[in-house]
DNA sequence: TTATTTTTATTGAACGGTCAATTAATAAAA
DNA sequence: TTTTATTAATTGACCGTTCAATAAAAATAA
């Protein structure tokens, strides 16, 4: 009962704060939206932090799941690039409203230390996933430089597309600007 | 009297949001860092949701201003497109641990009317700012082009820094990295 | 000048509401 | 019966707001 019920809950808790803010997400509303009484949390997750906790975590493994599932049979150092951007941008559709959810874990990550923690393992992973590729495209240098700087784009394009609450088309075209901004990384540095 | 207090409860304002986060951030810890008491803030904001608004137009009209003292004696394109990558960077130094605040409002932007709103002004302005001297330099459609992804580039190596909890070697690190990236637009389309 | 009233600025206690967490009770399963 | 899963009521802390009381300043009258 225990893994399904912490599933249950840790869904909730996702569209408790999509909807409501992380600010106005209570044990009571996620507790209501999953149609079980308030105490459960305490039960399964010790509390509402473990609940917050938890479910950041989920976010994370479903963005790395997502990119091995896109490279499992393999693929060119250039298609790879790609299914980084768009995994980083498919959270949106993947679950709705999503993304304010992953923003609201972030600026609280500011002043909590275990989502601080998440937060650096999530930057580091979207950095190296990059460098990975671009290696195999440049020196090793360059590559690093690719990385840093396709990494800022692709956060900055989705913060921008988040706060002015784009809708699925403009997501879509963010992300291609993300595309052929790194195709445009691989013309120049490339060897 | 007024225009006094109203600015020492918006710095007080801008110091617990930076130091505690906007969600543990209350009446009792503002009015106790500004040394007054509680109820004043109702008095001279009608509540905390008026005082939270006030900061935030605060720190706009702070960005607006810097931006327009760096450029007061005139400059060429280029400058003026440096001058807003620093402006925007800049706010950083300005008061210390103004950037964890700044993410805490654009945060909470996506469930509150009025700071959707502000957050959409100061988006614009960053484009529009930008475009102004893009076009300065290159034909309208890659002067668009190359707005939106400044914007976007500027926006996320900011977000990057901030999340990291950069020191200042590091924002200026970042600082360069923009420049850098203008620079390369305007040598890629510029006339 | 002094005495008085009026206005302005500020306090802090009280109120109603909500929060997360706990706990005793209950229901179901083993 | 014992264990496991779940509920619902309760607790104590804290929230933002309100408001009667007060202190200080300014205006007016003597």
């Amino acid at each position: 009962m225990e893994p399904v019920r912490r599933q249950q809950l840790i869904e909730a808790t996702l569209q408790s704060v999509a909807e409501l803010g992380l600010q106005a997400t209570t044990i009571n509303s996620i507790s209501k939206k999953a149609g079980m009484s308030s105490g459960i949390i305490s039960h399964y997750f010790g509390g509402k932090q473990g609940l917050i906790e938890a479910t950041v975590r989920y976010l994370l493994s479903s963005l790395q799941r997502s990119l091995l599932h896109k490279t499992a049979q393999g693929c060119s150092p250039e298609q790879r690039l790609m299914f980084i951007v768009e995994a980083n941008f498919a959270v949106v559709q993947q679950q709705r409203d999503t993304t304010r959810t992953w923003l609201s874990f972030w600026a609280h990550s500011m002043h909590d230390a275990q989502l601080h923690r998440l937060q650096r393992v999530n930057a580091r992973r979207l950095y190296s996933n990059l460098l990975y590729s671009f290696k195999q495209l440049m020196a090793p240098g360059e590559a690093r430089e690719a990385a840093e700087l396709s990494a800022a784009m692709i956060d900055g394009l989705w913060l921008r597309a988040v706060l002015s609450k784009a809708d699925d088309a403009q997501f879509d075209s963010a992300q291609d600007l993300a595309k052929r901004y790194i195709q445009s990384l691989i013309q120049q540095f490339g060897v």
